[in-house]
RNA sequence: GCCAGCGUAGCUCAGCCGGUAGAGCAGCUGAUUUGUAAUCAGCGGGUCGGGGGUUCGAAUCCCUUCGCUGGCUCCA
């Protein structure tokens, strides 16, 4: 008698034989019911799963998050799959699905060409049409050691000896065998629109010791306009890309005379840097923050005081002189402390916050750096705040509300907020952590923000709320972080006298909000693809007389600008109107005032918004005003 | 740092199997005086990233060095 197992399905009930795949149930569905997964108890689950428990099934189909995952990560062994068949004897590493697609690694000696991915994925696409059923293979350790023994895949049976249990489960794909948990499609002709996008260097395991394998990278979805979203996604993030429009609308360039990670601003990024600089300054003081200069090099030994040295790697070697080393700063919170500690504070001082636009000096590793996101010389917007247990939460949610108050201004409006608490290894009281952590989790909740906690995911020195925002094409860019240190405090001995007259250790609090000036504008330049709004554009507008005669009318119009610190210019090439606007238009200047006879004869001009065209006459007098208004308003948008 | 790819005029690039460099744009000069995304003509500009080697001859082949780009946490 063969025993049978109560399956509930979506509100249905069946039995079914012991050991029978689930998707036998399917047969009771309707035809056009056509699951990919089942899902039983949050867990995602092969469709021929033998019938091995009762269970609760529901019903998966394409277009469910976690599905996709499971679809890349059978896209992921397709690729593997038909690497094998095409270089036979090649070591196949790990293929999981990642954020935007999925991966596999392989140990071979040559590299992989353009022309091995496309025959790849040609050959990937024969398989696909084989229609090869997915199989999922319970086996006990021993037997699955023998099958990739017998294939001569070592790094699979490394896998296995270090993570396999006593039984182990394999998917199968025609001649292909892989060690994986699963689960998978049923078939390979589920995964139809996918494509593969690159390959590069991956360590085995991520060690840099061990031996380097070639991944390959691709992505995949349910349906080819999903994949063809995409692929317009990342074409669009290519024509964003700030180290191009750097380059073309002349903001800043970097030169193998400096060396890497090192960024000169030109005039027109540096415009742009200072309106920032000057709003985050206003905003600071406003906030009730007071500034500080540092030093850009200090003496070896306070590095060692605050324990850089020891713990820190990004540093630059030091400096030697007269007897003396020192070393260029990677941080300013030192310089801070020893401003604090200048003299003795009481409780009635705090709290201090002392903001700076601090340049510092990282010893990034060559490989590592790119564009303005990752540099080896950098201003961060730091600040340090020195409080009382009681302040902490009060401050924390001053610095949050600021933090999105700036981005606003900036045009950025989706954040994602993260919390990180105490890790395995920390310095510090644990009552202090605990204090701390509540007291950054309650001032979150009043932001009324929605945040994500990491758990053990904090500093060693102290808990951590990082924010990233999303910027016009929905990519997050990390930029704010706060964190809290027990660490310096403790190593600096810093103290106020309290209310008591004794002695207590203040709390101190890191924080950037953009980030860096660096980071932050190479993701302004990408958000905005180099179309900054009024207030932030180099040049606000261009007037483009139309013949020679009407030059003298746009310098007088310029200067009418000017007075009102507006930055106009005049485009006096001796070329027609056409090619005026256009070159306005490729500089993405937000306005361009066309002028000529008619213009001269009525005080107008004839204007024209970036991206929008020709708005026809405005007066002088109207647009002004105007036009003022919109850049002390920050405005985004231009609505005249 | 490691793996791979790339490095030719200010920019974007062409130069096949070695025969000592070319286009477009930009720049300069001149003509044109122009009405909403490129007027025409002429000129100048490169020790082909640096160094070394092979060769009668190297941008092209080899070695080396520097720089740039992509990637190097995400459990089978």
């Amino acid at each position: 008698m063969e025993k049978l197992i109560k399956i509930k399905v979506e509100e249905s009930v069946f039995f079914i034989k012991a050991g029978a795949p689930l998707s036998e149930l399917l047969r009771q569905f309707p035809q056009e019911t056509k699951p990919i997964l089942f899902r039983s108890n949050g867990q995602l689950l092969d469709l021929n799963h033998p019938a091995d428990q009762e269970r609760e099934l529901s019903l998966i189909f394409p277009g469910d998050p976690q599905a996709l995952e499971v679809l890349r990560h059978s896209a992921a062994h397709l690729l593997a799959h038909a690497v094998t068949d095409l270089f036979p004897g090649i070591q196949v590493g790990i293929g999981p699905a990642v954020e935007n697609g999925f991966y596999y690694d392989f140990l071979r000696p040559t590299p992989f060409t353009p022309e091995d991915l496309e025959a790849i994925e040609k050959r990937m696409k024969e398989i696909v049409s084989l229609d090869q059923p997915i199989k999922r293979l319970v086996v006990n350790k021993e037997e699955a050691i023998s099958i990739f023994q017998e294939r001569g895949q070592e790094l699979k049976l490394e896998l296995i000896q270090e993570k396999g249990g006593s039984e182990v489960s394999l998917y199968q794909q025609g001649d292909f065998i892989d060690f994986c948990l699963g689960p998978h499609l049923p078939s390979t002709r589920y995964i139809q629109h996918f494509k593969l996008l690159s390959v590069s260097g991956a360590y085995w395991k991520g060690n840099e010791k061990g031996p380097q394998l070639q991944r390959i990278y691709g992505t995949a979805f349910f349906s080819q306009k999903e994949l063809e979203d995409y692929l317009n996604f990342l074409e669009e993030a290519k024509k964003r890309d700030h180290r191009l429009l750097g380059q073309e609308l002349e903001l800043y360039s970097t030169s193998e005379d400096l060396g890497g990670g090192l960024v000169i601003w030109h005039p027109k990024g540096a415009i742009i840097r200072h309106e920032i600089e000057t709003f985050w300054k206003e905003e600071h003081l406003k906030d009730g923050y007071e500034f500080i200069y540092s030093p850009h090099i200090a003496k070896l030994d306070l590095w060692k005081k605050s324990g850089h040295t020891e713990f820190y790697e990004a540093m630059f070697p030091p400096l030697e002189f007269e007897g003396f080393k020192y070393q260029l700063k990677p941080m300013n919170c030192p310089f801070h402390i020893v401003a604090y500690k200048s003299r003795q504070r009481s409780y009635r001082e705090l709290p201090l916050r002392w903001a700076e636009l601090g340049t510092v000096y990282r010893y990034e590793r060559s490989g590592v750096l790119h564009g303005l996101l990752r540099v080896r010389g950098f201003t961060q917007d730091d600040a340090h705040i020195f409080c009382r247990g009681e302040q902490l939460e009060e401050e924390i949610k001053r610095v949050i509300n600021l933090a999105i108050k700036l981005f606003q201004a900036f045009g950025f409006e989706d954040y994602r907020i993260y919390l990180a608490t105490r890790p395995e290894k920390y310095v510090g009281r644990l009552e202090d952590w605990d204090k701390a952590e509540m007291a950054l989790e309650e001032a979150l909740k009043h932001t009324g923000l929605s945040y994500q906690v990491d758990k053990g995911e904090g500093v060693f020195y102290g808990p951590k709320i990082d924010i990233k925002i999303k910027d016009a094409i929905g990519r997050l860019w990390q930029c704010t972080t706060v964190q809290l240190d027990f660490n310096l405090a403790e190593r600096f001995d810093l103290s106020y006298v309290g209310e008591d007259g004794s002695f207590h250790r203040p709390y101190m609090i890191h924080r950037a909000l953009l980030g860096s000036m660096e980071r932050f504008f190479g993701v302004l330049i990408e958000h905005y693809k180099g179309s900054f709004p009024l207030w932030l554009a180099p040049v606000q507008m261009i007037i483009l007389p139309i013949a020679d005669r009407h030059e003298a009318y746009a310098k007088k119009i310029q200067e009418v600008f000017k007075a009102q610190g507006l930055r106009v210019q005049v485009d006096y090439s001796r070329e027609k109107v056409n090619k005026k606007i256009r070159q306005a238009e490729l500089q993405k200047i937000p306005l361009m005032a066309i002028v000529g006879d008619k213009e001269v004869s009525n005080d107008s001009l004839s204007l024209r918004i970036h991206g929008r065209g020709d708005l026809g006459q405005v007066s002088l007098k109207d647009l002004l005003p105007r036009v003022k208004e919109l850049v002390e308003n920050k405005s985004l948008q231009i609505n005249l």
